[in-house]
DNA sequence: TGCATATATAAGCGTATGCTTATATACTGA
DNA sequence: TCAGTATATAAGCATACGCTTATATATGCA
């Protein structure tokens, strides 16, 4: 069940892994749906490893859960962690980064992933 | 006036600063009104020094504003700060600092600032 | 003027963070 | 079975962070 209200350590430690630009920008897509490590490595212009770093951050505190399929990875928000609702807050608030994908998309180089 | 998005960089900056459990506290103190940096010092059971640095931090990034009245230095929230809708929405789902603070009163500690 | 109190700043230090490069692992398809 | 693609992990490094101790600044009061 959400809880309304988040013991403050939670909560710092929650803040902490979103106030990261790249972060941020991964849970804003994340969002919208699921994606796979090399779309944000795509969308962020960043190196796989960093992308990869970052998402272990963000799963291993349970922000984000992955899914297997063929030699991707797809990662999504889990809907059941414990500061759900502060995250969700957070993340209707932040600019949409649909455009990001949709961007993605024209190039061709989203449809890579299935 | 409020906007009711906030750029990504700036929200990663303003959860940074809120991603740290003192300043978390702090913050959450202030919700309730403004307090001067020795009430900081005995609710938090931190160094002077290191209180006074959190609050250069939250005051250089513009999220809390001064105010001096004799010796003493009065911090509370800035209602001015762009992204004053995101800190709030953070600020109401972590519990209330305000106990500490009449923990402090029934100390006697509370008076002296005035 | 001089001393006490409140706050800020500076310097130093150990640790955390985020990137890079290199390499390991896992899955797919020929 | 082997090569190619996707992802993860490891090691190294520069920088950021948060604390400590020491000191500076500011105000109030005798």
């Amino acid at each position: 069940m959400e809880k309304s209200v988040i013991e403050l350590e939670p909560a710092a430690s929650v803040l902490k892994l979103l106030g990261d630009k790249t972060r941020l920008t991964m849970m804003g897509l994340l969002k919208d749906g699921e994606c796979c490590v090399c779309e944000f490595v795509e969308v962020l212009q960043m190196s796989q490893p960093s992308i990869s770093q970052h998402l272990r951050k963000l799963r291993d505190a349970g922000l984000v859960k992955e899914r297997k399929k063929g030699q991707w990875v797809f990662y999504s928000l889990n809907p059941d962690h414990e500061a759900i609702l502060l995250i969700e807050r957070i993340l209707t608030i932040i600019p949409d980064q649909m455009e990001k994908l949709n961007d993605l998309e024209k190039k061709g180089l989203r449809i890579c992933c299935d």
